[in-house]
DNA sequence: TTCCAGGACGACA
DNA sequence: TGTCGTCATGGA
């Protein structure tokens, strides 16, 4: 299909350079095709539009160096209306105020870094919802991708709303309520250890009982928004860092005790680095720090995926 | 069998 | 404040 046929819909232009196809599949052996998918060049996910939960898909439309997309809503191309009332959210999930380019250019100086901005191009990782995002990675603490995409999956079947689009299932992750009224112990026959069953469900009662509110972390610090998250049981700097980075996008948010993170800098440094070491490591990037661990959690997932690619 | 995974918590010195 | 044991499972 080409651009002018696509052009048929109202676009909505992001800003350049993006790669949609790299940047949407950067999560893909985690989180992504249960709460959002990557198919057939179209990213999917399930939003509230109009109080009601709907599948939005966004199709490429455009190039990496004039990038663009255009919305569906329930499969059904949106509206001209619907498109300007859906930008804002769009823009946000895309991740599209990154500022690659400044990036770019505040890690020139270091060989590495600079190299792998050329190879990932115009990658900017998709943001999910803060709570969605939280559940994930408690979920993921201290055990493997595989086994927490297990038990991430398990949580969805058992709690979420499921939509069938295009001969997938995809999910529409739990909301904070939902989960509040979950016993532990139903937890535990997923395999849910009890902590990480009791910090899931102990984090949605703080949210519900207003203690926790993850909006205010838009106008927070980083530096700020780490202690506030830390403050709740089963958040430590790890799970708080990540999920700055992975959701409001921080550039400066470095979950520098992350094994893939320690992974990387060794196989691309040949350093490999404690925490302490590796935070005093990562000053070479100044405050683009969580920018950097998503370039560097990316090559990973080029390096992973090769294999199976092959296979 | 041991160690490591996209850790956190609580006890203890 | 820093260290260590514990939780919990799967794979290499």
């Amino acid at each position: 299909m080409t651009i002018e046929q696509l052009s048929r819909h109202p676009l909505i232009a992001l800003a350049a350079p993006y790669d949609f196809a790299l940047s949407i599949s950067f999560w893909q052996l985690s989180t992504l095709e249960l709460c959002e998918q990557w198919a057939d060049g179209v990213y999917r996910r399930v939003i509230v539009h109009n109080g009601r939960p709907v599948v939005l898909s966004l199709h490429q439309a455009g190039t990496v160096d004039a990038p663009a997309v255009w919305a569906a809503l329930d499969q059904q191309p949106a509206t001209l209306e619907e498109t300007q009332q859906l930008a804002p959210l769009v823009r946000q999930l895309l991740g599209d105020d990154a500022d690659l380019a400044g990036f770019y250019e505040a890690v020139a100086h270091d060989p590495v870094m600079a190299s792998l901005t050329q190879l990932l191009r115009g990658t900017r990782p998709p943001r999910s919802p803060a709570w969605e995002t939280l559940c994930w990675v408690v979920i993921g603490q201290q055990i493997s991708l595989p086994f927490a995409r297990t038990l991430k999956t398990r949580l969805v079947q058992g709690y979420a709303d499921s939509f069938d689009v295009a001969g997938r299932t995809l999910f529409h992750f739990p909301s904070p309520e939902r989960l509040a009224s979950v016993a532990v112990e139903a937890l535990l026959p997923l395999q849910f250890s009890r902590n990480k069953a009791s910090f899931i469900v102990g984090l949605a009662q703080a949210i519900v009982e207003e203690r926790l509110d993850l909006l205010a972390l838009t106008d927070m610090p980083t530096a700020q928004a780490v202690p506030y998250l830390m403050q709740f049981r089963g958040i430590g700097r790890w799970t708080a860092e990540f999920t700055l980075m992975r959701a409001l996008g921080r550039r400066d948010a470095l979950p520098a005790n992350d094994a893939g993170v320690r992974q990387a800098i060794a196989a691309l440094y040949g350093q490999r680095l404690a925490e302490p070491e590796l935070r005093v490591f990562a000053q070479r990037w100044g405050d683009w720090q969580g920018t950097a661990a998503l370039y560097l959690f990316s090559w990973l997932k080029t390096q992973r995926l090769a294999p199976q690619a092959a296979a």
